[in-house]
DNA sequence: GACATCGATGTTTTT
DNA sequence: CATCGATGTC
């Protein structure tokens, strides 16, 4: 948990105890390069033009990128300040560092390692001053200023709420989510509220202009930059002023991007600005160095193109490419799989893993009847084996696609007593309270902050309610102030239609906040926590609560006090950040240990790196997603059904089917030594039992790799009467009774089945127009999932009630 | 303004 | 099945 600290803090200091070089091999070109491949040579000796490496899987690419860092100050020169490396992860970030300290020592402290946000965000904070100029031809009154909140997806989801409701958006046909994500989505192709509403052509378009142009209005209001902002005003900040990128240009010589497939258009387009380009004047481009591995981009659904890797010779004519091949992870058996699947998607560049492990065990594929029987194969796979000495809890990890999966193992493991930890799922800093504990922090650290301003106004309970708070959001818009303006306005002479004992509420609150300021200026993060909680009533109605999550939920705040403690006590030894440099970049904007950096650091840090580093004794629970970048011994990778994997919404979508083959090939290629590949024939979802095909991704894998533990042939009797226990036949039953039955209320008579076929074209009554993308079970329990484009992709049961005619 | 109940709705998620 | 949001009632 505390890991959550161990980062560089700000990312220009980093000491570190076991960091010394070792001996001589920083200065020595040869012995940087005596360990390396032919390929990862050449990478990392390249010089002079922009350089793709095209990593596969476990090909050394964290190794390339060290050692050429290492090299370009042993061989070329370099000095450690020229340098910058970006990543997505912090995780990947101190990683990073950690190795190239390893191998330069020191000073590897002034380059700067980190990720994308970060990056920005020390930009961003340091020229926050220009930037306002910049915002103030934008928007309206920017209150901008280098002490600005980062909203995450949450925070901006809630935005979003409130500009949806003041523009009175009917939010069934206006989701939140969709309005979120489509803003999300023009802010990573830079695109303004202005272009968006230039080119909106239907009415969902016009609409999100409009939300987005008043959402970046009340963002600068409440002195705030989303995570998009983040990289977006970035590169409108170094467009729009030339002298400011030209100064950064001057200092980061060497440019270097991990994980380049998963760039999106800002990113990309932030790069190039940083590099610079010949014409750009004042200054040559940098030396630019991306890596990464366009079959394990996965995160497209949130904004990565992985046109950014293919056409890298194209946006930089020069650029030379190698590819890594060898793979030093994997046996060639689990390779051969991958490539075999891989090679499913059309139009990639060809690239096939190879090993020198030998063979290894022949991949173990299962069918089982259900998930239950899964799972039970699982665990025992994994008694057998650790019994045998053959692996240890630690090497083994369960891959699913989706985290509810998750439940069924976790049953099971704990039944036969297995010790397990489950990745991901609701994150520690995701929880209602660390949010709420967060949010006063935050409106404590900037009184603008109108989300989470609004957020703690009635938590707990103290009789401020919507109506309430809309009396004020009201004025605030009227009068063109902000919520909290409004607010203080309220507490002292009071607003109109506002009664008095709302009136009270709020002065109380406000006074509150006062009071709590007083706080933060003499006492540590850690305190502050201690004394909101005291104060606020918090932690009192909690304890006083007979909710047994409630218990869960003070020992969550405890943990957050002990983060907010460790904080305060490693404020980094920041003697000399960087001495020297005549214009300092490097220096801290944020005071260290103050709240303000506390708050930066939880934002952009998460949690997301309580990873691996082997809490020990533990099988390992996750999803695909989560496993990139991760390796084990012993990989088993469940529910290998159509629908599951590949996920249903992805069945229709080639762009999307090609994704989820890549996130196949990315579970593949984390197993070292063995691999499981099972699926169930009957799995229960959404409380109904689905029977589900084999992923086409299994038969993708060649039968010669493969050797069935149990196959369809095998299994016992295939049952498909409707089986007796519940839920099943439910239709049969009527409306008998168990009045909470979905559907319940369909009568027997109706339960005449619609035939469909994959493909039919259909006319439904609600939904309109649309297209059968697949169909499950038989008769009365047929169902269909039907993509009714606009209108979304629908499970429907395919009963004869359904509004629903075949064309 | 606070609470209860009903029903619609369900991926993945580095920051 | 579980959670969340939108309703309706005290």
């Amino acid at each position: 948990m505390s890991t959550l600290f161990d980062l560089p803090h700000g990312g220009s200091s980093w000491p570190q105890e076991s960091s010394e070089p070792r001996a001589g091999r920083e200065h020595d070109p040869d012995q940087l390069l005596a360990d390396l491949n032919p390929q990862q040579r050449e990478a990392v000796v390249h010089g002079g033009s922009p350089l793709l490496v095209v990593a596969g899987a476990g090909s050394g690419k964290t190794k390339v990128l060290t050692h050429r860092i290492a090299y370009l100050l042993a061989a070329r020169g370099a000095h450690p300040g020229e340098i910058m490396a970006i990543t997505f992860t912090n995780k990947a970030a101190v990683e990073m560092k950690e190795r190239v300290t390893d191998l330069v020592g020191p000073r590897a402290r002034s380059m700067w390692v980190s990720t994308f946000h970060s990056m920005c965000v020390r930009v961003l904070r340091r020229e926050a001053e220009t930037v306002r100029e910049l915002l103030a031809g934008t928007s309206s009154d920017p209150r901008l200023n280098s002490n600005f909140s980062i909203y995450d997806a949450d925070d901006a989801k809630r935005m979003v709420t409130l500009v949806a409701r003041d523009l009175e958006l009917d939010s069934k046909r206006y989701p939140v989510r969709t309005l979120a994500a489509e803003v999300s989505n023009l802010k990573n192709e830079l695109l303004t509220p202005a272009d968006a509403a230039e080119r909106a052509g239907n009415d969902l378009e016009r609409k999100v202009a409009d939300v987005y142009a008043s959402y970046q209005r009340r963002l600068a209001d409440s002195n705030a930059l989303d995570f998009d902002d983040l990289i977006m005003r970035t590169v409108q900040l170094l467009r729009a002023y030339p002298e400011v990128a030209e100064h950064y240009r001057r200092r980061f010589r060497h440019v270097m991007v991990d994980e380049y497939q998963d760039t999106n258009h800002a990113q990309y387009a932030l790069v190039r600005e940083l590099v610079g380009t010949r014409d750009s004047g004042g200054v040559e481009p940098a030396e630019l160095c991306v890596v990464g591995d366009a079959d394990q981009s996965i995160y497209a659904f949130r904004g990565a193109t992985i046109r950014n890797i293919e056409e890298f010779e194209r946006d930089y004519p020069q650029a030379r490419t190698i590819l890594l091949e060898q793979n030093y992870r994997s046996t060639q058996t689990i390779l051969s799989a991958a490539n075999a699947v891989i090679r499913g998607n059309t139009g990639r560049r060809d690239k096939r893993l190879w090993s020198e492990a030998g063979e290894g065990e022949p991949v173990v594929g299962y069918v089982a009847d259900n998930e239950h029987d899964e799972a039970a194969f699982v665990a025992g796979e994994i008694d057998r084996l650790v019994d045998d000495g053959e692996a240890t809890f630690n090497d083994i990890a369960v891959f699913y696609r989706t985290n509810n999966q998750s439940r069924v193992f976790e049953e099971v493991f704990i039944r036969r007593g297995l010790p397990y930890r489950v990745i991901g799922g609701v994150r520690f800093y995701e929880r209602r309270e660390v949010r709420d504990v967060l949010a006063y922090l935050r409106v404590l650290d900037n009184p603008e902050d109108t989300v989470n301003l609004r957020r703690i106004l009635n938590v707990p309970k103290r009789g401020i309610g919507d109506r309430a708070q809309a009396v004020v959001s009201v004025y605030a818009e009227q009068e063109r102030i902000s919520f909290a303006a409004a607010l203080r306005r309220a507490a002292g002479e009071g607003l109109p239609g506002l009664n008095t004992r709302a009136q009270r509420a709020i002065s109380g609150f406000v006074a509150l906040l006062d009071e709590l300021r007083e706080a933060v200026a003499q006492s540590d993060v850690a305190d502050v926590i201690e004394t909101l909680l005291e104060r606020t009533g918090y932690r009192g109605e909690l304890e006083a609560s007979d909710d047994p999550q409630d218990a869960g939920r003070v020992e969550n705040l405890t943990e957050l006090i002990t983060v907010a403690r460790e904080f305060s006590e490693m404020r980094a030894p920041s003697e000399e950040t960087s001495a020297g440099e005549s214009e300092d970049v490097d220096a801290a904007v944020l005071p260290d240990g103050s709240l303000s950096a506390f708050l930066e650091r939880v934002s952009l840090v998460a949690d997301a790196d309580s990873l691996p580093d082997s809490e020990e004794g533990m099988i390992t629970l996750m999803t695909l997603h989560t496993a990139k970048g991760l390796e084990f011994p012993v990989v088993f990778s469940t529910g290998w059904e159509d629908g599951v994997f590949p996920h249903m919404r992805a069945l229709g979508e080639p762009a999307e089917l090609a994704e989820e083959r890549r996130l196949a090939y990315v579970g593949i290629t984390r197993a070292r030594r063995r691999l499981y590949l099972s699926r169930a024939l009957m799995r229960s979802a959404w409380g109904q039992p689905m029977t589900n095909p084999a992923s086409r991704f299994l038969g993708e894998v060649p039968e010669d790799l493969l050797r069935w533990r149990r196959s369809e042939a095998e299994r016992s009797a295939p049952q498909v009467r409707s089986s007796g226990s519940r839920g099943g036949g439910g239709f049969d039953r009527g409306s008998g009774g168990a009045g909470n039955g979905r559907s319940s209320a369909q009568s027997f008579k109706d339960s005449v089945a619609i035939k469909l076929a994959v493909g039919d074209r259909v006319n439904h009554d609600k939904y309109g127009l649309g297209t059968v993308l697949t169909t499950e079970g038989e008769g009365a329990r047929a169902t269909a999932t039907i993509d009714f484009g606009a209108s979304g992709t629908v499970r429907l049961m395919l009963i004869g009630s359904v509004p629903l005619t075949k064309l």
